[in-house]
DNA sequence: ATGAACGTTTGACTTATGTCAATAGAATAA
DNA sequence: TTATTCTATTGACATAAGTCAAACGTTCAT
């Protein structure tokens, strides 16, 4: 099967992620002394946990291969999936002030290395930029966040369409193919996700589907219009 | 008039924000570092601009007096008031990653003082723990726009109530009134932050003077239940 | 294979909130 | 003051999305 990955050794240098886990900035100097410290994870396995909502920070960690989606649940119980989580994409940040805020759970299997607290401060000193990337990374991620806030006042069609061609920008940056992709969520959570009942996700998809703009079967989504999906995203307020 | 402010020079270390602004973990030697490169800004007007959308980063800047709030405006070039900061609150960590994501404009009259770009630093090597500060700081940050996320998922009195109660405590924290103050936003900029029409707006408010548990003319809201208030907001899912 | 459990789709109906339009009230300037 | 403009309220109505309920498909374990 695809899902099962090997336990291997890697670098960062030498790593298949490229420069996109610690990318600008980093000397080789800076990324040998990264490699050093960052620690190779064992594999997780679906609904397996990276780290729980309010354990103490644990440290940033790099999504090798698989997906991952950060989770709170509210103060009456409620779960909230708050992110979806490529390969090549970093984690953690939401500990940065001393305790996880969100749990971080692997929806596939899942292989990831981690850069581990205690070592991060040392780290910092030693390699100036560091900083400076671990600054631009969270506030990338606060500038996301943002934009999720601001996706919330979108219509359902347009919520949807706008999460499909987020994640497909996003694994396109990655390598994979923006139009084709396995989406390891459940109705439940995508609805979950983007604010809306389940029965009004099955609506929306079957109705991008009716369009033409995309299919999707189980899990497997095909975006075969990416340009009406734009546009789609994008029209303004009006509703049709 | 009340809104008028002299253009004191405050030195971190006597700054009326006591250890709001940079709080935790700083030294003596710390603060008084930190207090040689902090500038007095001027004091701004309402609607002027701290920074602008798509600036280099200025730096961070700390609300002495006056309230801001933080707007983005959208590719269809709609505005999104993102957050609202009270005095005592710091701003500019949505420029972090080199540009600003959000204008930031007063919404009356503000004092706040800056620790410019080209100091963080050489300020983060001298002061160790300022780094961390930092970090944790744009953590909270997140968890507030996380905050946010799942809080649109609410029904619009509970948004209401929500973003009353947020505003309450976050007086309280800084020395002022929970129950009693003013809003300096229009109908429309609430209805904007919270994604309700401003028809909506009005309405709920209404419904909430009904009920007494609130008092609002113009822009002056009193909290009279603040039991109720909270009831309100964390009353789980069911519509009444 | 067979059934049980779970996830998804579909339809009928309800409702919270948006939209449109008219009025009323504040704030500002002459 | 009065006029003008901006902001807020109120009512009538439309609609997107939620809820409830039933049927249908998949997946998984026995």
């Amino acid at each position: 099967m695809k899902d099962i990955l090997y336990d291997l050794k890697i670098s960062c240098n030498r790593c298949n992620l490229g420069d996109i886990c610690m990318p600008r900035g980093l000397s080789k100097e800076g990324v040998n002394t990264l490699s050093g410290v960052v620690k190779q994870k064992s594999i997780l396995h679906q609904d397996e946990l990276i780290y729980r909502q309010g354990d103490d920070f644990k440290g940033i960690f790099a999504i090798q291969a698989g997906m991952v989606k950060l989770v709170t649940d509210d103060l009456t119980g409620d779960e909230h999936i708050l992110s979806i989580l490529l390969p090549g994409e970093l984690l953690g940040f939401d500990g940065l002030n001393d305790k996880h805020s969100c749990s971080a759970i692997a929806l596939n299997t899942v292989s990831c290395c981690e850069l581990p607290k205690v070592r991060i401060d040392e780290l910092c000193s030693q390699v100036p930029n560091l900083t400076r990337e671990l600054f631009r990374h969270s506030s990338d991620i606060l500038n996301e966040s943002q934009a999720r806030v601001i996706s919330t006042k979108l219509s359902g069609e347009k919520k949807m369409a706008v999460f499909l061609l987020d994640l497909s920008n996003r694994l396109k940056q990655r390598g994979f193919s923006e139009s084709e992709f396995r989406l390891p969520l459940t109705r439940n959570e995508i609805g979950n996700h983007l604010g809306l009942a389940i029965e009004t996700v099955s609506r929306l998809l079957k109705q991008l589907q009716q369009k033409k703009v995309v299919t999707i079967q189980q899990k497997q989504v095909q975006i075969l219009d990416i340009a009406e999906l734009r546009r789609i995203a994008a029209h303004d307020k009006s509703l049709h």
